[in-house]
DNA sequence: CTTGACTCTGGTCTATACTCCAGACTTTAT
DNA sequence: ATAAAGTCTGGAGTATAGACCAGAGTCAAG
């Protein structure tokens, strides 16, 4: 078991993002110590790195929050909702993975196309080089 | 030319937030007509379009500002600079994009799991699907 | 057994990215 | 010609995601 300031470090994120993350109801310490130090589990720590990634994809918190407490029951009805709600998700993630593939080209046509080359200057900026895309 | 409103629309944003790009240096309509509207060229949309992709991708307005701001004059100088800069915002995209890749993975694992199958109710929530993934 | 590092709760503060008025002027439709 | 719809500037308000601080308790090492 993990102590706060052990997790953090691990996490790279600070003490207080993990305190955060918990009053918002993200993650609750699998235990605390008498003393009332926070204690974390391994799976509070797939759970931080859950949290992290869904950050970095650009869910807030209360997405992830949302995503977190899915879960399907069993019945019809828990099933059509979670199916509904986790699709409506991987629309938005499709959506993000073509405009950062695009952004991508368009960072890296900038890079290469500008340094000890012959190219017009026209390439050098970043909406020279989207535009080249776009032909 | 396009005045506020219809920019606002074509672009699926609130004339507020236009605005707000302008006073932060965004963005500059092209032109004023002589009363003081706003007018929008062809051009200036392909930047707003920029600003919402890498938005979307996760860039900070001030991120995005400082694309934007980027010119190489064929110096050398420059042209370090630039592509310091560049490389840089290529590698955060690169870590999003495996981000993304994963949490995808992780919802249609979840989408595809739990309706109708018999899979076992472990694989029901995300973090199901997520530590599915990880084995 | 004390000193320094860590943790606790509760609260205030900050940056980002807008949204939402208010009051005045302009344009468009009937 | 007038009403409705759109635009202007300036300023206040809001949501999100923490950072930072104070005062008090806790733990580990010399």
């Amino acid at each position: 078991m993990l102590k706060i300031g052990e997790l953090a470090e691990l996490a790279g994120i600070s003490r207080d993002a993990l305190r955060f993350y918990e009053k918002h109801g993200l993650i609750t310490p699998t235990a605390r110590t008498d003393s009332g130090y926070r204690l974390y589990s391994k799976s509070d720590v797939l759970r931080i790195s859950f949290i992290l990634s869904a950050k970095e994809v650009g869910f807030t918190l209360n997405e992830i929050h949302q995503l977190l407490e899915l879960e399907v029951t069993k019945d019809d009805k828990s099933c059509q909702d979670v199916r509904q709600f986790v699709d409506n998700k991987i629309q938005i993630v499709n959506r993000r993975l073509t405009e950062i593939k695009k952004i991508k080209q368009s960072l890296q046509a900038l890079s290469n196309a500008c340094c000890g080359g012959d190219e017009p200057a026209t390439h050098c900026t970043i909406l020279g080089a989207l535009s080249v895309q776009n032909r």
